[in-house]
RNA sequence: AGGGGUAUAGUAUAAUGGUAAUAUAACGGUCUCCAAAACCGCUGAUGGGAGUUCGAUCCUCUCUACCCCUG
């Protein structure tokens, strides 16, 4: 099996610049596992990493889609795989780095995903009905994967009848794979004190201001119309700014806002990778902490 | 310093002479294409002391802290 190094870890904890020190050490070649940071002039509130802070890595699936487009798992899952093989085939250590649970996790593990139909006819019927209506249909349609959604969970109680209407029901999909990697993977998480994370976050933030976030906003806003409904714009650090703009928010309450989401994220995304991968966790405060992570990585990549 | 007021969960607000509710935060969890999303669960409080009372968070006194007014 091919192998690949990951880096995970919560939002603001470092994984940006281990991937770079890893890629110089062992040779490796990036792919960026991150939802938000494929678009396009969205820079500052992505905390997206500079051109000059590549150090002449080579990056892939960063900045390369416009704002206005759409971005998905299928997508990623897709892209970065072929990344992955032609990262290896060249002799280099392909590692993906990012925030994204689902993401990572649906390259690294055979998840298959269902070719996209739209069918707007159906969709709107869907959309009339009530959450109670359509947890009793999906009881119906695909009874096994019901009793694994909340009733409450519209998005994906709607997701699911669709699956089953469009082609195969999700619980048909879910029981037709293994479960198991693909990759011989490598699994990093980054961790440290949840408060000094979280300190870590605010001030990260803020530093976003002084470098010129509004502005970035500002223009984004005024390039386009109506960009509130974009998948981009529900970005922490873009969706707080809607309130402003309408004039009911001030600057202040926005920033504060997308402080407390970025720490609510932290802990979900602590949340996927304690439990949804099998993740070799580093602090990254304790004595001795980049050096441990390349004394394991080497291991690894001699086996 | 004198006069008045307030004290309930980390924060903001309820309520009652029979030990307390809501929001929010915090914490935990679910996760197969909106995932930086959507959803679920749970912990936690009547400032300290004394009195009245069968029983006080509620009434009384006192201490403490904070707020307002007047020098």
């Amino acid at each position: 099996m091919e192998k690949v190094l990951i880096i995970v870890g919560p939002t603001g904890v470092g994984k940006t610049s281990l991937s770079i020190s890893m890629a110089q050490t062992f040779h490796g070649e990036i792919i960026s596992g991150d939802s938000m940071q494929v678009y396009k002039n969205m820079d500052i509130g992505t905390a997206k990493i500079k051109k000059e802070e590549m150090r002449d890595v080579p990056h892939f699936l960063v900045d390369c889609f416009s704002f206005i487009d759409d971005y998905n798992v299928m997508m990623f899952q897709e892209i970065a795989r072929k990344h992955v093989k032609e990262i290896h085939d060249k002799g280099c250590v392909p590692i993906i780095c990012g925030g994204t649970g689902l993401y990572i996790k649906s390259a690294i593990y055979d998840y298959r995903f269902l070719e996209q139909e739209k069918d707007e006819e159906f969709m709107s019927f869907l959309n009339e009905r009530s959450n109670d209506e359509l947890w009793g249909m999906l009881k119906v349609v695909d009874p096994k994967v019901c009793e694994s959604i909340h009733q409450n969970n519209r998005q994906r109680i709607v997701r699911a009848l669709y699956m089953a209407h469009t082609g195969e029901k999700k619980s048909d999909i879910i029981e037709s794979q293994e479960h198991t990697m693909i990759y011989d993977a490598y699994i990093i998480g980054l961790t440290m004190d949840r408060e000094r994370l979280y300190e870590r976050i605010n001030q990260r933030v803020d530093q976003m201001m002084k470098e010129g976030l509004l502005e970035e906003i500002k223009s984004l806003v005024s390039s386009h119309e109506n960009v509130w409904d974009l998948q981009s714009f529900q970005g922490i650090g873009y969706k707080e700014w809607k309130e402003y703009f309408e004039g009911s928010a001030t600057i202040e309450e926005s920033v504060e806002k997308i402080k407390k989401n970025s720490r609510n994220f932290a802990k979900r995304q602590y949340t996927w990778f304690r439990n949804q991968m099998q993740v070799h966790w580093y602090d990254i405060e304790a004595s001795g902490y980049p050096e441990c992570v390349v004394t394991d990585v080497k291991e690894w990549l001699d086996n």
